[in-house]
DNA sequence: GCAAGCCTGACC
DNA sequence: GGTCAGGCTTGC
C-alpha cells in the first residue's frame, strides 16, 4: 500500500472504529500512505500531511481474528468486513475485516501516536538483555503473563509466549523475578529465534491470520508446544500438558519445563522456618 | 467449552 | 504500582 493514497472510506460497522467514526473519515480520506510503522503489535500506516494539513496516522490493532486486506473493489466481500478504503483510482481497496471485532482502527495525531507507542513496552525484536532483566527484577507474578503484558514487552502473544518458554525450558508459572541472569539470556534468546522463524514462514493461522495478500502463514507445522495437548514433546516424548496461567492456556512440557526451586543448603533450611518435630 | 487481544477495574 | 479476573464477540 506505500505511495498509494484513500480516496474514499466506508464504514460498515462503526464501532470497529476507535473514537467518532465520522472524525475518522474526515481524517483519513483523501491522502496518500508514505509510510509504515509496528511496534509490538500495533501498525501505523503514515498518512500524508502538507502546508495547511499535518500528517495523520492509521493505527491498526488486528486484536485475535482481525484481517487487513488489498482486494479488488469488485471482489466478493468476505463476512464480518467492517471498513473499505478504496484505493488510487479505487480499482483495488483496504478492507479490514474481524469476525470477533476485538481489534480496532483509529486515526491519530503524531504526538497521539507516541504517547501509544510510548505506552507500549520495547518491541520484542529490539528489546536488549539489559532491558529484559530490568523488567524482571523484583516481579512475583508468572513469566507467561509478564511476556504477554504489552506495557511491559511489546509483540509477544499466547502462542509465542508459549513457544518462546518451551525453547528456554522455562515452566510458564515461574516468577519473573526467580528468572537466574542466564536463564532470562537463554529466554531471550528463544523469543527472538521464534519470532524471526514466524516472521519468516508469515506467521502462524489456525482459521483467521493472513496477511495482506490475502495468504495464510506457515508457522503452525513448527510449533512445538501451542495446541498440542497430549502429544509427545518434540524434546523428551512427555505428553504436553495444558494449564491456565493468568486467565491463559498455557502448553509446556511438564518434563523439559520443570519450576525452578531456588536451592536452600539444608542447614539454612533447618533453620526459622524448620519442621516444628 | 474453547479461542491469535486488550481494556477496565478490583484488590492488595 | 503490580497482578489478575472479567468482559467484549463470534465461530468451531
Amino acid at each position: 500500500v506505500l505511495g498509494r493514497s484513500i480516496l474514499k472510506i466506508g464504514i460498515l460497522t462503526p464501532s470497529v472504529i476507535a473514537g467518532p467514526p465520522e472524525t475518522f473519515r474526515k481524517q483519513v480520506e483523501a491522502r496518500c500512505i508514505v509510510g509504515v510503522e509496528r511496534k509490538g503489535k500495533a501498525l501505523a500506516l503514515h498518512l500524508h500531511g502538507n502546508s495547511t494539513i499535518p500528517p495523520a496516522y492509521l493505527l491498526v490493532r488486528l486484536g485475535m481474528t482481525g484481517q487487513i486486506v488489498v482486494a479488488p473493489r469488485a471482489a466478493p466481500l468476505l463476512p464480518h468486513t467492517h471498513v473499505r478504503m478504496a484505493l488510487d483510482e479505487g480499482a483495488d481497496e483496504l478492507r479490514y475485516c474481524d469476525s470477533r471485532r476485538f481489534g480496532r482502527l483509529r486515526c491519530c495525531s503524531r504526538k497521539e501516536l507516541s504517547n501509544i507507542f510510548g505506552s507500549l513496552g520495547a518491541d520484542a525484536l529490539q528489546i536488549t538483555e539489559e532491558q529484559f532483566r530490568q523488567s524482571l527484577y523484583g516481579r512475583r507474578g508468572a513469566i507467561k503473563g509478564l511476556l504477554m503484558n504489552q506495557a511491559i514487552i511489546s509483540g509477544l502473544g499466547n502462542i509465542y509466549a508459549d513457544e518462546a518458554l518451551f525453547k528456554a525450558q522455562i515452566h510458564p508459572e515461574t516468577p519473573a523475578g526467580e528468572i537466574t541472569n542466564s536463564a532470562a539470556r537463554k529466554l531471550l534468546n528463544a523469543i527472538k529465534t521464534v519470532l524471526r522463524r514466524a516472521v519468516d514462514l508469515q506467521g502462524t493461522s489456525f482459521r483467521d491470520y493472513i496477511d495482506i495478500e490475502g495468504r495464510p502463514g506457515n508457522f503452525r507445522a513448527r510449533l512445538c508446544v501451542y495446541q498440542r495437548t497430549g502429544k509427545p514433546c518434540l524434546r523428551c516424548g512427555t505428553s504436553i500438558r495444558r494449564i491456565l496461567v493468568c486467565g491463559r492456556s498455557s502448553h509446556f512440557c511438564p518434563r523439559c519445563q520443570r519450576r525452578l526451586r531456588v536451592f536452600v543448603p539444608r542447614g539454612v533450611a533447618a533453620r526459622g522456618r524448620g519442621r516444628s518435630h
